[in-house]
DNA sequence: GACATGGATATTGTATACAAATGCCATCGG
DNA sequence: CCGATGGCATTTGTATACAATATCCATGTC
């Protein structure tokens, strides 16, 4: 992390992810270096990840833009993690040893209490949820889908609606990694998938009612005006 | 294609890909620009590439090699292309249209014609495998999904032991393309991911047939001598 | 007034020089 | 003989200069 092209890779990285840097806005490579405090060189490496991530994209003559997430492109992304974290689960409770089982049952803990509190914190939360997943995905021993599942866990999505969520949601959150935890503890991979490929799935249609309820809100708004 | 990373990034590739780099060998950015006939600028983006693509890896100190391939690794590249597989024929049957299956069928003709030789066509079998894959990404319509069997597909292994296929074994992948098709006709999702995911299963256990093949021929070789 | 053309301007691609770090090996002490 | 240590060689990381390419705007022509 102490290296330039990693500080550009973070700093670029959350400046999208915050909403600072908008979906189609034009990254040039000197007004990036100069924010970032680098030269180009370690921009560029930095962009090419971005790349990757499908965080942001190119122009057929190489102009890098903020990707623009269109709902089509969420519901792909979603649809993708469904698939995956569902194989990872599988996995997971098929090579369940009793340390991760135990460790698992400590993240959840930690989720629960933070959940519990007279105002939910939420940060709290999205750690415990975040350490719950990596456990999962350690314990599945795929490196390649580790890898996969990597670009498309921290999407800018997820992070911008996931404070929204309602004690509620929040709470069923928490009762689907219970639920996990028990399919873990008997090893079995099938029922481990099928939670976890509705527990992602369940998020997605939160999001898509919440993007609904946005764009309603703003024709309202829009009337208004 | 023409600049110089790319051509880089092509010429690398190839090395790895034709054996010529050895799995574990080093790969130092100088020599690699005096093989490519560019600077190292070019060839460190080439690098960050292949190593998105798990051709090469890095040690734990930025040293780059070629990444070798365990029988595991193997496993797990192939039980995620025949899920990503399967969702890609799935969703392809779901989205099919007439032109897509017409260019599909004649796709499957050039592929049978190409193993009716006398002397089985290996280089248009391939060709015409690729294609019928390739239109079938295309109509799946996930841009995610092609952006990561992009990487998968095309593999060491793979390619290398492709070209040991028996003609039985020809035939019969031609024989699970002609199933596919008939799935897409019927727009049935659900047997067209599970042809595919069997087609791309029975793929991966030829190969390790082959491997443990192999292996057990060198054991011998190693005894005789 | 619309559109093509040309050149100025801005942006990306590549090479190279230098800085920082890593690895190697010889030497020294036990 | 084994292991630690120091310094030299090699390799990677970054900055910068320059080359190639694309964008933009003004000008001129139909």
């Amino acid at each position: 992390m102490s290296r330039a092209s990693d500080r550009a890779y973070s700093a670029i990285r959350n400046m999208i992810l915050s909403g600072e840097l908008p979906a189609g806005a034009q990254l040039g490579e000197e007004a990036l270096a100069d924010m970032c405090g680098v030269s180009r060189t370690p921009v560029r490496e930095a962009l090419r990840r971005l790349e990757a991530d499908m965080l942001v994209g190119r122009t057929d003559t190489q102009r890098t833009f903020v990707a623009d997430w269109s709902i089509d492109d969420v519901a792909d992304a979603f649809e993708l993690r469904a698939m995956l974290e569902g194989r990872a689960a599988r996995r997971a409770a098929e090579r369940m040893t009793e340390t991760a089982l135990e460790r698992i049952r400590k993240a959840n803990r930690a989720l629960g209490a933070a959940i519990q509190q007279p105002m939910p914190d939420v940060a709290g939360f999205l750690e415990g949820n975040r350490e719950f997943h990596a456990i999962i995905l350690e314990v599945a021993g795929s490196r390649r889908l580790a890898a996969l599942l990597g670009t498309l866990i921290e999407q800018p999505v997820v992070l911008r609606t996931a404070r929204q969520y309602t004690r509620e949601e929040l709470r069923r959150s928490h009762a689907e990694h219970e639920e996990l935890t028990a399919a873990f503890a008997r090893r079995d991979g099938a029922w481990a998938e099928a939670i976890m490929t509705s527990h992602i799935l369940r998020a997605y249609h939160a999001y898509a009612d919440a993007h609904r309820a946005r764009l309603a809100s703003g024709i309202t708004q829009e009337a208004a005006e």
